[in-house]
DNA sequence: AGAGCTTTGTGTCAATTTTACACTATGCCA
DNA sequence: TGGCATAGTGTAAAATTGACACAAAGCTCT
């Protein structure tokens, strides 16, 4: 796999994490990489969490972000924004949580604020598996996840709002695309991520007039039906318009 | 003048801090409460920067923010939002913050990482004097604020873009303003925070479709001018208008 | 080979929103 | 009373939005 620099003369900063919200779209739906912790010894609770970390001492915070993600999936140079920070004292009420702190913390009881990041990926590029600080990962739907280990639900919730708010302004969707894609795919992705209806001739109308895809000469093979032709997201065209002081899709 | 609560039992996190952005409105430009660290020892620096202090372990951030702004300003129950999480390794560069921190810290070294906060003020509502962590405290226009300690500017930068972002959507504005205004004072409100001219007319009716201004039977008193109306923020319609789905201003 | 299934891809019209733009009204002041 | 400064007001053209339905293409099954 992949080979993550250790880091020399750094000490783990027990008092602040990261949690990273990693996002991908099936081309059906929003879905978000959890980590099973497996089996919790006593009790019952949520077996699923945010791949999160504390972060060393001589990292900042956006390579702290780009470290556990890339610990977790071996994928770098990827889509990262910061949600905010979050720090309940209380954060670690459930005991199930404190029961799993002890499994893998020096200082289980320390008070941590996390700061919290939604990543987007191709989910093409990383087929999960199990790694260091998860006995399984999984792509699970964003709408089927109902509860989360400390106060991962409330910053899943978070950044699926941010994520929203987001892609209103800036084109980042393409990121959870693959490289080629059809307008039906972008289209349900904004639905998904909106999570509304948006009606398709006037969506297909909107994101064209925009002028930021490249259409291939190139139809859709294999599928039961009318092929698709497919587009590609075109970086250059997109920068000419954010020069021009463009600010809003209006999604 | 208002009295603190001492956080009994509770510790200082020397790893995590809050710094407080607090807007106010001149009536005529945007503005930024600064304290004034008074003359810096060795050589030279930025004498200016933002409120700000350690947490304590007991409380979570927004109580962090609160306590800060209200140790600085005696102002309680203000709008405060998040900004996000600051904190490069090497954020305290500048001799003249290290030399700073000695004063005011009983681990000056510590790797510290801050959340950010904005907060929305009534200029009116308070006259800076000098408190327990300023020398000095002073509103200065945002366009003029050059450099500042830390990375206090770099916050202020993103702060203003949140606010900006955030007018668009909600109308938080009327936190930077008296009880009573005028439609001018909106203008130059909303001009000044999105840092463009909008056209008189248009933002008028605008914002008077929006239906969330109560014009009082009431007129400006000894301007040299003809004296404008005076409206009031309309709580309950706003509430009204948020009900029915609405989130954007179109600013 | 043909019928049926599934999804693609397309245009128009009405309603709404946006933009650009200039003059009169009111009250203070000298 | 005249001058100054800002308040307050309407319209027309252009652009954008929202609602809406059917033919085309390729696959599958018989």
């Amino acid at each position: 796999m992949h080979h993550i620099q250790k880091k020399i003369g750094s000490e783990l900063n027990p008092n602040v994490s990261v949690d990273c919200v990693i996002f991908g779209f099936d081309l059906e739906q929003l879905t978000v990489l959890l980590i099973d912790r497996g089996e919790i010894p006593s009790g019952s609770g949520p077996r699923m969490a945010l791949p999160g970390n504390l972060i060393y001492d001589n990292e900042n915070l956006d390579q702290a972000a780009n470290r556990v993600l890339a610990e977790l999936t071996g994928l770098e140079n990827i889509y990262l924004e910061q949600v905010g920070a979050f720090g309940d004292p209380d954060r670690i009420h459930k005991e199930s949580d404190r029961e799993w702190l002890k499994t893998i913390r020096a200082e289980p009881e320390a008070r941590v604020i996390t700061v919290a990041y939604f990543s987007l990926v191709q989910m093409a590029d990383y087929k999960p598996q199990a790694s260091s600080f998860a006995k399984n990962a999984d792509w699970t739907p964003v709408s089927d996840v109902k509860e989360l280990a400390f106060d991962h639900f409330e910053i899943l919730q978070e950044a699926k709002e941010k994520l929203k708010q987001k892609i209103k302004i800036q084109p980042i969707g393409f990121n959870l695309l693959p490289e080629k894609f059809t307008l039906s795919q972008l289209h349900r992705l904004y639905e998904s991520i909106l999570d509304k209806p948006l009606d398709k001739r006037n969506f297909r109308r909107k994101i064209q007039k925009l002028d930021i895809l490249s259409s291939l000469r190139e139809k859709q093979k294999g599928v039961p039906h009318k092929p698709s032709l497919l587009y590609e997201f075109n970086e250059e065209k997109y920068q000419e318009l954010t020069q021009t002081g463009f600010d809003n899709f209006g999604f």
